[in-house]
DNA sequence: CTTTATTGCGCAATGT
DNA sequence: TACATTGCGCAATAAA
């Protein structure tokens, strides 16, 4: 059932072993590496569960699921740096998504800028159009037919700057 | 009698202590736990490097800058813990981050659409305002005022029939 | 100087 | 089986 866990805040793992950090990168890609990164070396031996040390009740020494995982097989650490390779790939593509993201808000923002600006232009068009013909009509409708007399009749002379939308 | 160490890709770490992974959740946040995670406890200790054997130049045995964390420390713990937290926290507000920005990236998209369609139906109206325009010039070109022959005179001047961004 | 926030990295489980 | 993703912890460093 259970495992055993931490009477306190322990450390466990993810199976039953503790993991060791390590480090060797076949590609460098390190932007802003920290100072001295430097290649030492020591080995990922696994430190076998000291019982009498931590505070509390470890592990049975007998109930190790799999130690099966042999850190010091060539074909571990093959399959371990072809991960960590292809994890530095997804990592770099998710940074490069989130980028593009971020980038097509901006194009988009812009472009409604412009749609708007449009937008009001065109607006602006119609109405003054629209103004015109009201104009047109009220002459129509006033004086349907110009006397012959005065025939300074100035069709355009905006002033109602009805706007609806 | 060496205890690790490999040949070749060499694992090294940050500093010159081999890091050793463990885990200990004090805030449970895992939504979706692989399967059995099991708090195991192992602890840590760290193995001193060993100068005499691996295939290179380790660093000179007297030329370690801080090998007094101590993984065994109460306040290591600590800390770590915390930084632990901050870590995750820090990394669901990216992918918040991420996620707020593909939405608005949606929302943008949209409200682009309903724009280009606004633009659309305007464009469509002043079209037909104009063409009444026109019809309308025509009229009076035929009926109005004959003065003597056929004038091509043209009242409505056009202003915008081509759009230009 | 101390604490928190970010970032790059490796490991392992899991997904495809 | 290989590669891709994802959650996680560590450590260096940046930012408070």
């Amino acid at each position: 059932m259970s495992r055993r866990q931490q009477p306190k805040p322990n450390t466990a793992d993810h199976n039953g072993v503790s993991v060791i950090q390590s480090q060797a990168h076949a590609t460098s890609s390190s932007p802003s590496l920290p100072a001295a990164i430097t290649g030492l070396q020591q080995v990922p031996q696994l430190i076998p569960a000291n019982p009498s040390a931590a505070g509390g009740k470890s592990i049975p020494p007998s109930k190790m699921k799999k130690p099966s995982v042999d850190k010091d097989s060539e074909e571990y650490r093959q399959r371990r740096e072809r991960n960590n390779l292809a994890v530095k790939k997804s990592r770099m593509r998710s940074k490069q998504k989130a980028m593009d993201t971020q980038q097509r808000v901006n194009e988009l923002k812009e472009e409604n800028e412009r749609l708007e600006a449009k937008i009001k232009l065109l607006s602006k068009e119609l109405s003054v159009l629209k103004d015109l013909f009201l104009e047109h009509a009220h002459n129509l409708a006033d004086n349907v037919q110009p006397p012959s007399g005065v025939e300074g009749a100035s069709p355009v002379s905006n002033s109602n700057p009805t706007n609806g939308q």
